[in-house]
DNA sequence: CAGAATTAAATGCGTTTGCAAATATCCCGG
DNA sequence: CCGGGATATTTGCAAACGCATTTAATTCTG
């Protein structure tokens, strides 16, 4: 038992074992599926919160900003200039809420779907990579433990 | 089927769903576990490149920076910067390597050893959080998953 | 139903980031 | 042992980021 454990009563980072510690590793991985799709977007134009958007909004339709922020993984002022662009680039269009004007709900158009579609095969080549030699059932486990993590940490409703 | 489906050959991510694309998934909880951290460290005067820097440091004995820069995932440049600061602190020891003097072993000092238990009970807590009602066994399957989909994308070999 | 409190989104501003270039050192082939 | 290419780190710079504030609209409360 080291000082820290002896002291504290918390099993120490040391203890656990970087390589054992989950929050670490998925660190790791996304910094690296990250760092890669961000260099081949920026071929397209695109940087990170500009293709979430486009990637959520390829799923979900006509969010209002603020969840979309929640879904994209973005906090919502640099959501708000990156749709900034997008909107510039005829990918999305703003609308106000209809029951709400304060609110601003996003629609992707054609030619954001487009976009979206033509990132597509280099995020599911690192999604493919990420996951080759793990059986279907192991992964499909991962992904249940994956939902239950986000449900225990998550603020919002969705 | 989809269009795109029907057209590419490759399943989409609306065919996959949004809460099943592990990468999506892993994003959102990492997203909200280092926002929640980097709140916290604030009040310490730590950013999140300082905090992982010191975290890996705690564990691994004077690496060097291009290693620390991979295990701690952080931007070569960043953390240059970032170990200025923790220098400036005290927290760390820039040394030169003894066997190529173009290279820079970083160590801990004890007052960085402090500084990283001092803020170790947060990230604890977030980990226990994250975890919560996950039972052992699938805990530990799911760092085997991590495991095994590290080796897959790294590009170092450590 | 008036006014306070809350919520949605955008914006100002200082800091941080990451790419690319610079600097310093090392290694290899001839 | 000299010069070209590789490697380790730092630094210049423009872009991106996040916090706090602002603006605008809604909802709650007495």
């Amino acid at each position: 038992m080291t000082d820290q454990r002896r002291i504290t009563g918390l099993p120490g980072l040391a203890e656990i074992g970087l390589g054992n510690f989950a929050p670490y590793l998925m660190n790791r991985i996304m910094g690296r599926y990250n760092a890669s799709l961000r260099a081949d977007l920026a071929g397209l134009g695109l940087t990170t919160p500009k293709m979430r958007a486009l990637a959520v909004l390829s799923v979900i339709d006509a969010p209002l900003i603020r969840e979309l922020a929640v879904y994209a993984v973005v906090e919502q002022s640099t959501l708000s200039r990156a749709l900034d662009q997008l909107a510039g680039e005829g990918l999305i269009q703003r609308e106000t809420d209809a029951g709400d004007s304060r609110a601003t709900r996003v629609h992707i158009t054609a030619a954001g779907c487009a976009a979206f579609e033509a990132m597509w095969p280099q995020m599911a080549a690192a999604y493919a990579r990420m996951f080759q030699g793990i059986p279907e059932d192991e992964h499909r486990a991962f992904v249940a433990t994956l939902q239950k993590m986000l449900g225990n940490i998550r603020k919002h409703d969705f």
